[in-house]
DNA sequence: AACCAGGACACAA
DNA sequence: TTGTGTCATGGT
């Protein structure tokens, strides 16, 4: 079992694993445990930054480093936003708040999934997928078997049986079709990256069950694309609540608004307003 | 017990 | 372009 600690300040570790952009991290015993790029992780949060441990040997962490983004400067990031009182309120309800760089193929399977379900449900979901389907992978001595998130080559062989007993319902079509997209390479998920936003989600919007909003999650949460702003049914509500109280304004110019008003770090403003809104407005 | 959930899609107007 | 019904399941 190696052990590292990463020196990082202002990470909640908590609320960002539970913040609704990756689905697998439990918590066990004040820590937090998952799969991340086949290897089973442990993370315990410290007061000046985060002790990671996995099974077996390791002298290069950068995987796991790139994954939790330590290296990025969130004052940086904040000071790049608009100043207006409610995005101020909503960075301050949790000021250490950060967007993970997950595995692409994962990412994108978990939000087809996603669609109309709670985080909870899709929490669930995604764990009946990956403990049936998903190659075991290495844990401690006497700890419960971990699994890694199957791949689409595996998926694609799957019945639309199989996958809905997995309780995703009509997501099952959807899951199976991009799949077998994916594994076949008519999509490439390696090649989005090297793309420019607009054509990066283009690609990923060809693929079923796969509309703006969930592709803006897999451009932001996998890839890194900054600006990306995936706008669901909390947004619409801190759109609509905070920002046009009164107006009313067309879907379009809503969308139009959140693509020029939050600036380069558009994405990260929306995972602040995400937050704020599912944890002080939950229901309104 | 209704209502709703990190939506997408086909189709109408 | 914007509105509506449909899809399946279960948490709150």
């Amino acid at each position: 079992m190696a052990e590292i600690f990463f020196p990082v300040r202002d990470y909640a570790l908590a609320e960002t694993l539970q913040s609704g952009q990756a689905f697998r991290w439990r918590e066990v015993d004040g820590a937090w445990e998952s799969v991340v790029k086949g290897r089973w992780v442990r993370l315990l949060e410290k007061p000046n930054g985060i002790v990671a441990k996995v099974v077996g040997a390791e002298s290069n962490w950068s995987w796991l480093s790139n994954y939790l983004q330590l290296g990025i400067d969130i004052d940086q990031v904040i000071a790049s936003f608009p100043k207006d009182p409610h995005l101020q309120a909503a960075i301050e309800s949790c000021r250490g708040l950060r967007l993970l760089r997950q595995d692409p193929w994962e990412c994108l399977a978990s939000f087809i999934l996603s669609s109309t379900k709670q985080i909870v449900q899709i929490q669930q979901i995604v764990d009946l997928v990956c403990r049936r389907f998903g190659d075991s992978v290495a844990v401690p001595e006497g700890h419960l078997p971990a699994f890694d998130f199957p791949s689409a080559q595996i998926i694609a062989r799957l019945s639309e049986t199989d996958l809905r007993d997995c309780k995703m319902g009509f997501r099952a079509p959807y899951l199976a079709g991009s799949a077998k997209m994916v594994a076949s390479g008519e999509i490439d998920l390696a090649a989005i990256s090297g793309l420019p936003l607009g054509k990066a989600r283009e690609e990923l919007m060809r693929l079923p069950g796969v509309g703006r909003k969930i592709a803006d999650c897999v451009l932001l949460f996998a890839y890194g694309f900054q600006r990306a702003f995936p706008v669901d049914v909390w947004i619409l509500k801190a759109l609509l609540q905070l920002y046009f109280p009164r107006r009313k304004k067309s879907p379009k110019k809503l969308l139009e608004f959140t693509q020029s008003y939050f600036g380069p770090n558009a994405g990260f403003a929306q995972q602040f307003l995400f937050h704020y809104m599912r944890t002080r407005f939950p229901k309104s």
